[in-house]
DNA sequence: GTATTACATTTTATTTTATAAAATGCGATT
DNA sequence: AATCGCATTTTATAAAATAAAATGTAATAC
């Protein structure tokens, strides 16, 4: 009945924070500090400290902390070694439940425990889980016992509902009077395009391309400054994302898309921000083959 | 530790069932029909059924099942007498927390038991509560105990944020190929802003006339057809209800309002939906007090 | 005198357990 | 043939148990 701990994921963290900080040999390592900048108490810092101590990272000295023996530079990988920590990312789940759902592995109504038993997971995670599908939409609890599935954007015409919602707010995004470019995230993805162009869209796995892209647009409609906006596509992008792993993807049209992509980039670098809408829109429609009445 | 029970809740979906059909007296009520149209097993059907024989709705025969007594006509209000079932409508906390957090009644680290205690929620319910709050962004989990509030579109920017959204989505919702109008739903919302704009709009309470508002809006959203826009609306106005509620609301420009929402009814129902996106625009753009460009 | 540790105490979040409710299977009755 | 009534199985919930996390404070170091 213990929780899981989280010492084990805060001997990554705290390295990080010595990388961060460039914190050197010798150093003082006072665990309210450490606390205060994981946001934790100093209890489960101690402990992680203490498992750092192990691994020859730091030493101690009694009555008086902690002191870094290896400079930021010199830090070996904790990532490794803490395998055992695994945040168990919640998102993990969520796909594979989605996955197993539209392989036609899950039957339209199923219960708790069958769900625990099948993935393995305790009720509290699960539960957690299944809330968060059943505010996307795609399952629903019954009165009683048991959870029935919904209809998970699987027909054609519910799949075309999502580009129509990315026609409608990714042009308007840039219009927005908040809008701002960052420049480092325009540098990125403008790299990151021209890599997929320069052949990388033959080796990339389908999830890595789905991903390029609509980070991509993320990133440019992240760029309004509006929550709200970005709110709204990254749900759209999370349901599309499952289907969009189920059907095959045509490769021919990639090298166009990512033309688009940096003409959209430049556009905007040149402040062209109503040039860049327009043909962000022609863009997203083609994508989405769709086409439907501008306001 | 039992689980609190369907059945009450059942009696009055019982009742309703019985008056959408318009069953007469003596007419045999089969558990098995009952439990598929609640989407329940038989068994809570029948604590319920013994309920409703208990306040002389229906009657038992033995190995036969029961018997309507009275007609759907004559049914009892059984809301009152079933109190004790409260669905305990789970909204209903969401918008507390959110009263107390703006009232400053609430700190900006809180643990769970600390909020268990104060609204007296079992462990299970509150999670998911909060849950919910983290998916929208403004509550966040600590990595050990607690949580930790965030911003909460308190500032006068991020609720423009919220209008933004709207001006992109609503008029363009309008133009969607999928619009079909309600008539029902049409006639039904002409005639609650007659109400208003008759002086309704002076006599109904802050949250009736924001609701008369937001239910406008949604509606005109839902006819067309498209769930993500209909998703999006909704968490902008869960979210704008928190803030309207805290501020004064002018009710001079509240006719103008009426007028303005049955305009575009009166737009819709003679086919102008161009026109009638445009005016909506507009609408939405002089509540919010905002203009942007448009693509 | 200030800052920090070390340790004891309190509080918390998670899993496990117990249990009544809900679901289900099937012979009995109409 | 349909539906009930009852027995059995399965499920979801609240409460309990417990290790982890937070916190208060005296002791120690500088």
């Amino acid at each position: 009945m213990p929780r899981p701990n989280l010492a084990a994921q805060l001997t990554s963290r705290i390295l990080d924070y010595i990388r961060a900080n460039d914190l050197q040999p010798d150093q003082h390592l006072p665990s309210q500090t450490l606390a205060d900048a994981l946001r934790v108490s100093r209890a489960p810092i101690g402990a992680a400290l203490q498992m750092l101590e192990d691994m020859k990272v730091v030493r101690s000295e009694p009555n008086r902390g902690f002191f870094l023996v290896k400079g930021a530079d010199e830090l070996p990988d904790v990532a490794a070694s803490a395998e055992a920590m695994e945040p168990e990312n919640e998102d993990e789940w969520y796909f594979a439940i989605a996955e197993d759902r539209l392989a036609g592995k899950l039957p339209d109504r199923v219960s708790e425990n069958e769900l625990i038993r099948r993935y393995g997971l305790s009720r509290t995670r699960l539960l957690k889980i299944l809330t968060k599908i059943a505010e996307e939409g795609w399952i629903e609890r019954l009165p009683g016992n048991g959870w029935a599935f919904g209809q998970l954007l699987t027909s054609k015409e519910s799949y075309q509902h999502g580009y129509q919602l990315r026609v409608a707010l990714e042009p308007q995004a840039v219009l927005l009077p908040g809008f701002q470019i960052d420049r480092a995230a325009f540098a990125a993805a403008r790299e990151k395009q021209q890599w997929l162009l320069d052949g990388g869209y033959k080796r990339a796995s389908r999830s890595e391309i789905f991903a390029a892209n609509s980070e991509f647009h993320e990133m440019l409609v992240g760029c309004s400054g509006n929550p709200f906006f970005l709110d709204a596509l990254k749900r759209v992008n999370r349901l599309r994302r499952l289907v969009e792993y189920h059907i095959t993807v045509d490769r021919s049209r990639l090298p166009l898309q990512c033309r688009e992509h940096i003409n959209i980039l430049t556009l905007l670098e040149k402040g062209l921000r109503q040039e860049a809408a327009d043909f962000l829109r022609v863009h997203i429609e083609g994508a989405g083959l769709i086409k439907i009445p501008q306001v």
